[in-house]
DNA sequence: GACATCTTCCAAAGCGCTTTGAGTGCTGCC
DNA sequence: GGCAGCACTCAAAGCGCTTTGGAAGATGTC
């Protein structure tokens, strides 16, 4: 079934009835009724290639997905943003297309997916400092919105960023408030932009309060179960322990868990950690009164209102560019609790 | 930079550089390169709508994800599926079409997906028992492929199932074996027709070898944290409390973990836990000696050979239908020893 | 009643590609 | 030299939709 059987049989011409389908007011009410039936009885939905063709208006947003062969990783908190991210374009008619592209191609991706013209426009995902991609989809002339921020990146985009920075500045001040003054920071990898607003936090709230900082009280690497073990359980049996560690996801906090506990002590009394918590559907940091002390944003609320801040450009390509910077909340658990007595 | 564009700087037809990019024979070698040569220099793409209107084949494969308003939950090892499916569409110029939709529209939304031809196949996610979806998309005469199976489908459909009843036999058997009598099951929501053949596995083992049913012992819901939390909490509380603990995912088995040990009770000594892990990239199950006893099967192997099946049967669509059953691993870690003595 | 003005509809062009069917020029053979 | 056959190339017809630029009929105004 497509327009011009639907038109024939309804004895309109195609005009007619696509006008009357998408709303224009050249028809009347009357024809618009008919058509708009037998639209429905025949199960009638416009070809999406063909409208796409016609309007120039693909109505589908790029998601670019680098699966590196160095770390293999997919981000843990990728799928809930994507989940809320679709949830806004379902409304809006538009579709969510995927390129999943191992991490040297994915210039290349960009340039496909604007040549290519099957999207209207990009979400850009785990920008790291002075990320490239920004400059290129500029050029590229496709509307985009980064997920996070870009240090050192001059030019204007549109980005939705929690605020990091002042999220782990809380939090390392609220350690050091209960007295703790050996704080561990386990962290992502500091090439993306996040984890570095993380380690400045960190860093300026241990220097405004008059605390040296321990290199060796610092990890980086992907935010896995196994980093947060391996990089507790080393510092654990340093000779001058941290009594207090922050941990850059909640799946990174379980690995500290874990190796807290293999070593007989008790979160929350021998040692305390605070992490960031994104929210995940499927691991919520508990359910009634926290597991871990977290500060706490969305990534769910977040990938929605990325999307909706695109469309929005999608719709008003010359409107200047738009900046949200989300504060976290810093909930209190049962995983923090008084340093040690001097 | 359009195909009449670049066809004009040529001085060629359209026909010519057409089928010198797409290998067809006929066109002499020399002319191939020179076009090969320019189409390159200038970035040159074909659009994707027009090229997919002209061919009939949109290139791209739809995935459908119901994202419920009761259980609000996005799937764990979904991030994983996408990432092994993506790189297989990826490698043979697919793109994936992701429709996130509320689970009361998803008969609707795999009709506008066939009607609006702008995706050539789909996968299943998440079969139920008789799922109504596998016979919807027959009538469509849309090609897919299900990750897992619907017991009572009588029609045949491609499917790609991980023998979960065999997998939870050998567990439990397992468990037997080492003299733990009182096994306790943490299973996923058994609408879903790998919970169900997880406890059918489960419960055909028990009785096999003399174990009398006990239903306190066994709890099903979304694979959450805090659902293995809650259901170790209560079940560990009983007057005979279970000694071992079968938990449907990794994540659950972190809920499970959390309550033992809130009872101040050692994993694999007090009590023994087998979970099920789907090797979730983030969530590795311990990176030596596995963390936890486990049925090991990989998602994201699951999510590339899905696509694989899915590919060719858009080659050949009268081709009969394919059916392949993975068995897991089982894979023994810290996580279980002996049974109380006797 | 004649003219202007709406209202309602239509034919046809065009979006950018693929593909059919038809040349055109060249080579080889008799 | 004439012809068949081959190697290339092309014009044009779609794919299914939107949208432009009219046209036809209905309505209103003087």
């Amino acid at each position: 079934m497509n327009l011009r059987e639907l038109s024939r049989q309804l004895g309109l011409s195609q005009t007619t009835v696509s006008r009357a389908l998408n709303g224009y007011p050249e028809v009347s009410e009357a024809t618009r009724q008919k058509v708009m039936a037998a639209a429905r009885a025949s199960g009638y939905q416009p070809d999406a290639r063909a409208r796409s063709l016609a309007t120039g208006r693909a109505k589908a947003i790029g998601h670019v997905i680098p699966h590196s062969t160095k770390h293999e990783m997919v981000n843990v908190v990728f799928a809930d943003f994507i989940a809320g991210a679709g949830e806004v374009y379902g409304q809006h008619g538009y579709d969510l297309v995927m390129s999943m592209v191992s991490d040297d191609a994915e210039e290349q991706a960009y340039r496909t997916l604007a040549r290519k013209r099957n999207v209207d426009g990009v979400i850009v995902h785990g920008p790291t400092r002075n990320d490239a991609r920004i400059d290129l989809l500029r050029e590229l002339r496709i509307p985009f919105v980064v997920h996070g921020r870009s240090s050192d990146v001059t030019s204007e985009y549109n980005w939705l960023d929690v605020n990091n920075r002042r999220a782990i500045e809380r939090a390392t001040a609220f350690l050091i408030d209960l007295g703790h003054r050996r704080i561990a920071l386990v962290n992502g990898v500091e090439r993306m932009d996040f984890a570095l607003r993380r380690r400045l936090g960190y860093e300026g709230t241990l220097h405004a309060r008059g605390i040296t900082l321990d290199p060796a009280l610092t990890r980086s690497a992907e935010m896995t179960e196994p980093h947060g073990y391996h990089s507790a359980r080393e510092m654990l049996a340093l000779a001058d322990p941290p009594t207090a560690l922050i941990a850059s996801s909640i799946v990174v906090a379980m690995g500290v868990r874990r190796a807290v506990e293999e070593r007989g002590l008790r979160l929350g009394r021998d040692v305390s950690v605070i992490c960031f918590d994104d929210m995940v559907s499927y691991f919520p940091n508990g359910d009634g009164e926290p597991i871990f002390t977290a500060t706490r944003s969305s990534v769910r609320a977040a990938g929605r209102r990325c999307a909706e801040m695109l469309l929005e450009q999608i719709e008003a390509p010359d409107a200047a560019a738009v900046h949200e910077l989300w504060e976290a909340d810093l909930v209190v658990g049962r995983s923090t609790g008084p340093g040690p007595q001097q």
